[in-house]
DNA sequence: GCATAATAGTTGCAAATTGCAAGTGGTATA
DNA sequence: TATACCACTTGCAATTTGCAACTATTATGC
């Protein structure tokens, strides 16, 4: 059992936050949902920050306990299993956006395309509407 | 040395961000730094989700090696450490804040003032603002 | 149908990190 | 001169991470 039943800490909202999110990996596996749209297991091992596949298990299992992603069967293939975001995975999308742009702005040798991060100052609700529709199109 | 000389794991800004800040206990400190205007090392140990004390001089190190926070003897007493952000750290208030409105959103027991959530949706930008000014004007 | 491969994990184990409790070494204060 | 304050450090047990190998089930190719 990972980082599962763990009493929450305060009452305040980051560190609820930091209870489900707070690790190097967790956010991650969340990012290549939304913007990879990634869904199976191998595809999330297969990203360049190369996660281990029993702390990738142990972290869907996290997020599945958690309401913030959703697991099925893959009606193509029995042996394949799909993830998604739910809503309130999907609602992490602004937390995202200002992660990338915090680490692009401070990174100095950061891939982040610039025309992606001037974006996000520009027209953040556009961009998280736009990535939106582009998960539940998937679906 | 704490989490420190690890090499980078890829050139994704998220990952970069979560290099430094993706562990339980980081952002809180900054949470700290930012709203409660917490400048010593003995108010960060009382907040309510009690860190240790060998964990938030790790954290603190961190930060500092990291060009988050700064570090100065306080000139009103000469036992006195004072922490301080650097612009690099203020620029994690957008950050803070998504955060804390998906955790006040998600979080059914959260301690967060309504008010203060429904400011987040309406005036982000007047927030941050707001919230800087006060930073730098406690300098 | 039989061997091979693909997929989603699990297991075992060493190394690193966390967390608790107690201690240290310099200032101040009574 | 003793006591307290402050910013840490130290020692150690428990937990988590990360690597590598392995497993169970379901396809696929010949």
């Amino acid at each position: 059992m990972s980082q599962k039943d763990q009493a929450r800490r305060s009452q305040c909202p980051i560190s609820f936050a930091l209870d489900i999110l707070g690790d190097r990996w967790t956010l991650l596996v969340i990012r290549d949902l939304v913007f990879a749209g990634k869904r199976h297991f191998r595809d999330f091992l297969a990203s360049p920050e190369k996660i281990a596949s029993n702390i990738l298990a142990s972290r869907l299992r996290s997020l599945e306990a958690r309401g913030i992603v959703s697991r099925r069967p893959d009606p193509a293939s029995a042996r394949k299993v799909i993830y998604e975001l739910t809503r309130k995975g999907i609602d992490l999308i602004p937390v995202l956006l200002e992660l990338i742009r915090w680490g692009a702005t401070h990174d100095p040798r950061t891939g982040a395309p610039e025309t992606f991060i001037r974006r996000i100052a520009r027209d953040r609700e556009g961009m998280i509407a736009e990535i939106t529709a582009a998960i539940e199109k998937r679906r």
